[in-house]
DNA sequence: TTCTTGACTTAGACTGTGTCTATCTTAGGA
DNA sequence: TCCTAAGATAGACACAGTCTAAGTCAAGAA
């Protein structure tokens, strides 16, 4: 976390206190939160941020390749910290929790050379989707 | 493609201009439209048609099976007809291009049952991400 | 320590994507 | 041919995200 913050300053970040509380809100595990959660959290300890100073921040750690970007669904994005170890993502269908799950094997190496159409593939994203032990409870 | 529009009709869908219209325009192979394309398709060939029942119309298809709802980016899901051939996609990085591809083997194999996190999981989708051929040329 | 300046933050307007509602139209059975 | 519930329509609305112009401040310079 204090890691984070000396890397970004290392960048020549311009260290602000709202560039702060965003780091600090993402940190920790299977954290997925959306932009307007960062915003509301962050607001907690700083209410006068901003929704652009949010949206600026998260774009910046992306680029960075601080936090990944995640869209499981076809609704907000969420911003995931742990960017530094790969992992693929299980959404649940019914409540849109969200686990960093670990596969076995190399997604790309399952795609052969004939099925690549002349493309530079760099990455694979897995979104495996199921029922959460919670919600197949509730529904059955 | 009649084939769609005699099991829509077999499953109770009134067959209405509008609908027939959208069917049509989303026939064919590596097919990734989004709403407001297949919108302005079905509005060739049918002025008057809402933006409202084309997407009422996709929302349903895609209820029926018909056809798969992807979003690859952030912005603008899109439809994609070839919904009875298990398939992944391919997306170029700059241009946004999406191509079907078929990887070997079952993704939802590599997923241990230590990693499954008491979840019911019934889908893996996988999105291969680079840059295509004409993108590699034209940047460098 | 104070000054300076350009990087950063802010409020709020704006855009794109998708949903909802009230009203009108029409496919298809009687 | 007529009836009617299913479907279509225009346009208001909601949500996620971007942009702009003006104000603020972190951090290096003196």
């Amino acid at each position: 976390m204090s890691d984070l913050l000396e890397r970004l300053r290392d960048r020549g970040w311009r260290l602000t206190s709202q560039r702060r509380v965003v780091a600090e809100v993402l940190d920790g595990d299977h954290v997925h939160l959306t932009a307007d959660e960062v915003h509301a959290r962050a607001a907690e300890r700083l209410p006068e941020i901003s929704r652009a100073t949010v949206y600026n921040t998260l774009g910046e750690l992306v680029t960075l390749g601080e936090i990944l970007e995640v869209s499981t669904d076809g609704r907000a994005k969420r911003y995931d910290p742990n960017a530094h170890q790969p992992h693929q993502h299980l959404v649940c269908f019914a409540c849109g929790t969200i686990r960093d799950v670990h596969p076995t094997g190399d997604p790309l190496a399952a795609l052969p050379a004939g099925e690549r159409f002349g493309f530079t593939i760099t990455a694979a994203e897995v979104t495996y989707r199921g029922l959460c032990a919670d919600c197949a409870r509730h529904s059955g």
